[in-house]
DNA sequence: TGGCGAAATGGTAAAATAGCCAATAATTGA
DNA sequence: TCAATTATTGGCTATTTTACCATTTCGCCA
């Protein structure tokens, strides 16, 4: 694969990777929403909010709408919150099996 | 959702996010691979890519295993492949449609 | 048309990340 | 047991990211 595909895809995987963002797909998952409500969600600094949304469009994970003083934002892919799933799956399996093949080896009750 | 279940989440989707990680990633879910293996294909320093390698362990993404002098890497979650899919989909609706509401208002040809 | 409210942008300081080199471990084999 | 090989860790600097405040922009309506 070219590696400016690499660099691309990361972008995109980068732009959610933050607390705030995931709180923010979360909510848009549910609903469209103007950046005065994700505010109250995220608790952060308009201003921030509102970074934090740029980041997202310009990457094509959010999409904006202007309806007089407030601009909607909504997800552009639903696919990515089925990736939240396996993330989940990823912390379930922290849990039950770190380092499998050495606790065999140094504990085989 | 819990605020720390969002930090835990985007600290596994940021584990991804570099270009290098990906392909990385990319290389594994083809097969197991050894360290130096993989500083040939990212073509960076071996420390780079062993730091690489430590934080996407940490992050539950990739397991190792150790033979001899090599250490190897493989996935630890297949399911992360599919959703690299859904980047592509991303990827591919910003070239078909970039703030496509915009676009139908500002120039209807 | 002046002021108000919502959002975006600029500026900046603090924190996190990335990458290289050097040094250290760990393991093998001569 | 010493040298060679593979990987990890420490130290350091440069870059990037984040978050706040202040300012600006934009649309609404009194």
């Amino acid at each position: 694969m070219h590696p400016e595909r690499f660099r691309l895809k990361a972008q995109i995987i980068k732009a959610m990777a933050h607390p705030s963002r995931l709180m923010i797909l979360d909510a848009l998952s549910e609903q469209e929403m103007c950046v005065c409500d994700l505010q109250k969600i995220v608790g952060s600094d308009l201003s921030t909010v509102s970074k934090h949304l740029s980041v997202m469009k310009n990457a094509g994970l959010v999409q904006d709408r202007k309806v007089g003083l407030q601009v909607f934002y909504r997800l552009r892919v639903p696919c990515i919150m089925q990736f939240f799933g396996c993330v989940e799956e990823v912390i379930a399996s922290r849990f039950v099996s770190d380092h499998f093949d050495d606790a065999l080896q140094t504990c085989p009750r």
